[in-house]
RNA sequence: GGCCUGGUAGCUCAGUCGGUAGAGCAGAGGACUGAAAAUCCUUGUGUCGGUGGUUCGAUUCCGCCCCAGGCCA
């Protein structure tokens, strides 16, 4: 017998974190996170992470697990997800998974091919390449060890073109090939109730993701940065640093933005955010 | 009241030594396999504040007016 699970995807600020509160009232549920920004430590204004309190009472499982000069990846969110969801079946209990991050959600119920993992060397070797030589010609270059995926990408796609010119360097198998075998054998374990929150009203939701990015700011968002540089050594091009918000009020304390620039940049970033 | 600086795309602004204008961001659409709140692709006609004048032709030069900000009274 297949345990079940349920699933709650949707974009920031329509509603999840209340319906999941709302659902583990009355049900013997426990939520777990699908968001890549609240797996960090210590960013909780800019992320809407729930509060201490809410968080007391209604335990959320991979949020919190690592600092902000960290990496998380799709792959590592399936291996965690996996090992809650076991833990809070084999409890009894039914897994509610609530987040926004799609790719997250794909790579859990659609499995992901056998890749390398990440490797920092070899990204910081790819990225000083680039640096002298340009994305495009590092595109170059892949079409050499890798035309397919050469001509699936375009020139100015550094994160793919580096992510596929690591798999050909640790590997020397060309990322193409590999995408092609069979995901790894993953039959998911669980039935999965699979609910979508799509606003019906956009204009509505713009109106409250203002709200909320200013009521952002008016909280803190600004401070909270400036005691993340304290605490660590953080550099704008870490993953965390580029989360909406962070990397607006980033730029807003080195000067680049005025106040009026961090509110709307900030505001519209979040909106981008609940087109996906 | 006088002087100065601005008024150009939803926003911030560039520009036209006079030939009706263009970037970034936003918006819209799309791609996506270990960074996804990421990375990238496509998409830009707007009484160039109003009104007179000079001119073949004014958003550009000149006058007046309106609006915003600053300085002086």
């Amino acid at each position: 017998m297949t345990p079940p699970a349920i699933l709650v995807l949707g974009p920031t600020a329509a509603g999840k974190t209340a319906l999941a509160l709302h659902l583990a009232d009355r049900f013997p549920l426990e939520i777990v996170s699908v968001d890549s920004a609240l797996v960090y430590r210590n960013m909780n204004i800019g992320t809407a992470k729930p509060d201490a309190d809410t968080l007391k009472r209604y335990p959320h499982h991979l949020i919190d697990l690592i600092d902000p000069t960290c990496a998380y990846s799709a792959a590592r969110f399936c291996r965690d997800a996996r090992a809650v969801m076991a833990a809070i079946s084999a409890r009894g209990k039914v897994p509610l998974l609530v987040g926004g991050t799609m790719l997250y959600a794909k790579a859990l119920f659609g499995g992901l091919s056998e890749l390398p993992e990440a490797d920092s060397v070899v990204r910081a070797e790819l990225a000083a390449r680039a640096a002298q030589i340009g994305w495009a010609g590092m595109h170059r270059e892949l079409e050499r060890v890798d035309p397919q995926t050469a001509q699936r990408l375009k020139p100015g796609d550094s994160q793919r073109i580096q992510r596929a010119l690591e798999v050909f360097q640790l590997t020397g198998t060309p990322i193409s090939t590999l995408q092609t075998r069979a995901n790894e054998p993953r039959e998911f374990a669980w039935r999965t109730l699979k609910i979508g929150l799509v606003p019906d009203d956009r204009g509505v939701l713009h109106q409250r993701i203002a709200a909320r990015f200013e009521a952002m700011l008016a909280e803190g968002l600004v401070d909270e940065l400036l005691q993340l540089r304290r605490h660590y050594a953080l550099d704008a091009d870490m993953p965390s640093m580029r989360a909406v918000g962070y990397r607006q009020a980033w730029q807003f304390v080195d000067g680049e933005i005025d106040q009026k620039t961090l509110r709307e940049t900030g505001i519209a970033a979040t909106r981008q955010l609940a087109k996906r």
